[in-house]
DNA sequence: GATAGATTGTAGGTACACAAACAATCGGCA
DNA sequence: TGCCGATTGTTTGTGTACCTACAATCTATC
C-alpha cells in the first residue's frame, strides 16, 4: 500500500503510527523530560545526571559501570554523564585500591548538598508528569510501566 | 539526606528512583527501541526513520517541518532524519513551486516498496513490546500512555 | 506597497544512547 | 604458576533530541 494507491482516509492495513506503543512511549518520555527540565534546578541538571546523583547518594561509593547498571545506562553512556558531573565538581573519582581497573565514585560535598536540596523537586516532577491521570490510575500506570521495562 | 547520614535500607524521603514515572518511561522506551532494532528490516531503519517513512506513505507529499509535527520531532531533529533518508535514496526532495521556503518530500519508489514490505513487521514490533501484558491490559496501557504524552 | 510578525529550513553546540573495538586488569581453573 | 575468559573503563562512530540563532520567505495589516 503505497501513497500512490492509498490516502489517509484508509487505515493502511491497520497500522496507524499514533496507536503504536513505541510511538506513545517515545512521546510520553519526551514530555517527561520536558517537565523535568522545567522543574529541577532551573535546567541545571539533566534527568540522567539527576539519576546518577540520586543513586550515588542512596547507595554510597560505587564503580562507574555499577552505577550505570543501577541507573540503566550502558558503559559508554554513563562514562559521559560521569565525566560531565566530575567536571562540574559534583562527583569525585578515586582509584580503587583493591581493583585497579575501577575508579570509585563519590558525591562531593556540593553534589550531596545539591541532591538534598532537589529531592523535593523530584517528587514535584513525578507528580507533574502524572498530572493527566487520576489518583487511582497513577498506581496502575506505574505497575504497567514496570512490566513493560 | 546525604550518603553520609543514610543508606539504602532507608527510603530517602520516599524518593526511590525505580518508582519514578520518568525513569520507568525511559526504561520502557529503551526496551521498545531495542525490540524495534531486532524486528524491523534487520536493523536497516531506526524507529524515527520508520515513523517518517510511514507518515509520508500515509499522508502523501509533505513539507519537512509538517512531517516533523506529525511524527513529534522538532525541526532540528527531523532535518537530520530526512537528510539521512534522502542520502539513502528512500526519500526525494523537490522545491515547492508555491512556497519557496519549503521543499516537498515524497517517498522514492524504493522507499515506498520498503514501507510496503515492512508494515507487517511494524505490527510484530508492537506486539513484542506489549508481550509482557495480557490482552485486556494492552488497551488500557495504550489509553494511559496517550494521556501521558 | 511597505513593513512587522510568523514560518521554513539550516547550522552549531550539548547531551543521551548504543554498537563495536580496545587495553588493562582480575578471577578461576588446569 | 600460567593462561583463558570475563570485567572495567575508554574511544570512535552513528543517530536521536533539543536549544539558540539565523537568512530567506511568506502573510497580514496598515
Amino acid at each position: 500500500m503505497s501513497a500512490r494507491t492509498k490516502r489517509s482516509d484508509e487505515t493502511a492495513g491497520g497500522y496507524v503510527l499514533e496507536d503504536q506503543v513505541g510511538h506513545l512511549l517515545r512521546r510520553a518520555h519526551q514530555r517527561a523530560t520536558a517537565v523535568f527540565q522545567g522543574e529541577i534546578g532551573n535546567g541545571q541538571l539533566t534527568p540522567m545526571q539527576w539519576a546518577a546523583l540520586v543513586k550515588l547518594d542512596d547507595e554510597g561509593p560505587l564503580s562507574q559501570n555499577h552505577l550505570g547498571r543501577l541507573t540503566a545506562m550502558d558503559p559508554a553512556t554513563i562514562q559521559g554523564v560521569i565525566r560531565r558531573l566530575a567536571k562540574r565538581g559534583l562527583i569525585e573519582r578515586r582509584p580503587d585500591t583493591v581493583d585497579r581497573r575501577r575508579s570509585v565514585l563519590t558525591l562531593s560535598p556540593s553534589g550531596a548538598a545539591l541532591v538534598d536540596a532537589l529531592r523535593a523537586n523530584g517528587h514535584r516532577v513525578s507528580e507533574a508528569i502524572l498530572a493527566p491521570l487520576g489518583e487511582n490510575e497513577r498506581e496502575h500506570a506505574l505497575a504497567l510501566l514496570k512490566r513493560l521495562g
